[in-house]
DNA sequence: CTGAAAGCGCTTACAG
DNA sequence: CTGAAAGCGCTTACAG
């Protein structure tokens, strides 16, 4: 079956504004003007430029206008990958509110690809700005904010905390985890287990000190109320990594009150380790997760987790890049911290008295 | 804190080939041979060139580039949002695998947004081919399609089946459907309930389709042998609507031996739904979703699901796609089905018997 | 309304 | 190795 090809249809394929002035019989320069819109043109000129256009489909090369200096306001976005929700949900959040301010979102995934290839990439297509985010190799990204400043672009990084010289936009992992603690201890919880808390490559480092700083307050000791039992796991699959802490924790004869996980994913599966062994949530185990992604509501019990806050993080980005297109480089850094939102819901109860 | 800007680093931000000539302290045309790696170069100049890039970070303009005929082949994917999971995974399969043949990828995302306006964008990028990716409103695309081919510019639909002239790559939902119906009519099923049929946006004819030919080649009837009681609610978020369409089947007091749901979401409130009415899973009712998502394996019991076979189907795209560009435009459409796979799970198992 | 011209940033022959 | 020139597709003064 093919597409039928009727009679408005010209023979000939248009591709720059010469063609398309013969075609109309016009002025290369009269067709430009009512391309762009400027006034002093009859009425009748312009519809027949106009029909000509819907006949021919014709649209200006970009990258000629963009010599002529006719360009929208650009940015490079940088995306580790695109597998994590919460991300992902940030790239359209991102890329929906710069449309609505006018301003193109090129979007780039490195994923076992060369970033260096992708900063270049988007450095010759003259972006305003390049933003990051995901989790990279903090190196690497430090590196490529030297080489954007050097060439005066101006570069944001989105959750990804601490590299130096970098403007940031942080989820406050701290805070979050310590709210998420206060709610465990109000619960009368002491001994909490800590499920995936020795990765490295994630923003561990801040959700721990955040339990350790809640735990301080109310005079407990982080060594002594929490445990561990990572390192008798290699990290497989979130969710089966969970479940098998689960049965880890109960198999060591010490199980705590109450699961911390690094995300949703393992406390689900944390879930089903307990339920497999005849224990409840949160009667014998509270369990809590971190993002607040969608499947929080579809387990039974549904799930305490931590928000995002992906809206409030993408307006705050927003404000950035729009300040900071077409301005010079400003010489100092600017941190700015999201908090997050913890939701309660029915995974988290009070604590198992002994 | 400030990035430490250092003795290296040049006053002048680069901009152009002159610009950085002059930087250089050679000719214009000396410092192109050179970035284009072209021959009788003396080993000290190539040097020098590629000291003052790493100095000043230059990177030549890529729309000038384009004028001047040096453009990387680019395909503009259009996507309907990236809020699916499974269109998602497409996403970024497609992305890597056409950077692999040295292709580049533009990504916009419709979403509300002026589709018409992402193909002008696309158009005005000179684009060697558009991909249509999502559940778009039919007249919309193939308004679209008839442009991009007046225009001469490939295009290719991915998952949206059914429209008129469209070159598409689809999943073959019907066969999908037919296989899971018959593994279920193995198990002894006969009455059937249908959760999410009666959506119309979303390619559910097809799947009924499979489903009833499944069952007449076994000589059942569609009619006799299937019910949906999806008029009795508003469409809300899948696994809420998937948990009172369950209630509603225990109410109506006409429970079917097996839940064939629209995706997994919807299969995984059904199964909630079930539990709290004190059914099980698969022993009272088995239980199908659709998509296989990640979350399949985080249920109790697992869910039997079928397949999208993401990467073979983005594998044809790809293929397709490096054989048209840079071609004339074939009159003929091709229409390239991919055989999903049928992934069982603990969620289905024998009817139970009456 | 038209036409010739300049120029955006590049590359590529073409003479030196 | 250098320099002047042409030209990619556009826009915008500038004279008709």
């Amino acid at each position: 079956m093919s597409s039928s090809n009727s009679k408005t249809t010209p023979a000939k394929i248009i591709r720059s504004t010469s063609e398309f002035a013969a075609y109309v019989g016009l002025a290369r320069t009269t067709v430009s003007r009512v391309l762009n819109g400027q006034p002093g043109l009859k009425k009748k000129t312009i519809d027949r430029v106009q029909r000509a256009i819907e006949e021919t489909g014709f649209v200006p090369n970009a990258y000629a206008l963009h010599l002529k200096g006719k360009r929208p306001a650009t940015v490079g976005v940088c995306m580790q990958n695109i597998a994590f929700p919460p991300l992902v949900q940030k790239l359209a959040s991102l890329h929906r509110k710069l449309r609505e301010r006018d301003v193109t979102t090129f979007i780039e995934i490195v994923e076992g690809g060369d970033s260096t290839s992708i900063i270049r990439h988007f450095l010759s297509l003259r972006v305003d700005a390049v933003v990051f985010m995901g989790y990279f190799d903090e190196d690497r990204v430090a590196q490529h904010l030297r080489g954007l400043s050097t060439n005066g672009t101006p570069s944001l990084v989105i959750d990804h905390f601490g590299i130096k010289g970098a403007n940031t936009i942080y989820l406050d992992r701290a805070r979050g985890m310590a709210a998420l603690t206060n709610h465990l201890l109000d619960h009368g919880h002491r001994r909490f287990g800590l499920l995936g808390y020795s990765e490295t490559f994630r923003s561990t480092f801040e959700r721990e000190r955040g339990i350790r700083e809640a735990l301080a307050a109310r005079g407990f000791s982080f060594e002594e109320s929490t445990m561990n039992l990572d390192h008798k796991h290699d990290r497989g699959r979130d969710f089966e990594y969970g479940r098998a802490l689960a049965h880890s924790f109960i198999e060591s004869k010490r199980l705590p009150t109450a699961f911390i996980a690094l995300n949703d994913e393992i406390a689900i599966g944390a879930m089903h380790g307990l339920k497999e062994r005849g224990l409840g949530v949160p009667g014998d185990v509270s369990v809590t997760g971190f993002n607040n992604q969608d499947i929080c509501l579809m387990t039974a019990p549904s799930l305490t987790s931590v928000d995002q806050r992906v809206d409030a993080t993408i307006d705050v980005a927003v404000d950035h890049l729009l300040e900071h297109i077409g301005q010079p480089l400003r010489q100092r850094t600017s941190v700015r911290m999201i908090e997050p939102l913890l939701v309660v819901r029915e995974s988290t109860g009070p604590a198992r008295l002994k």
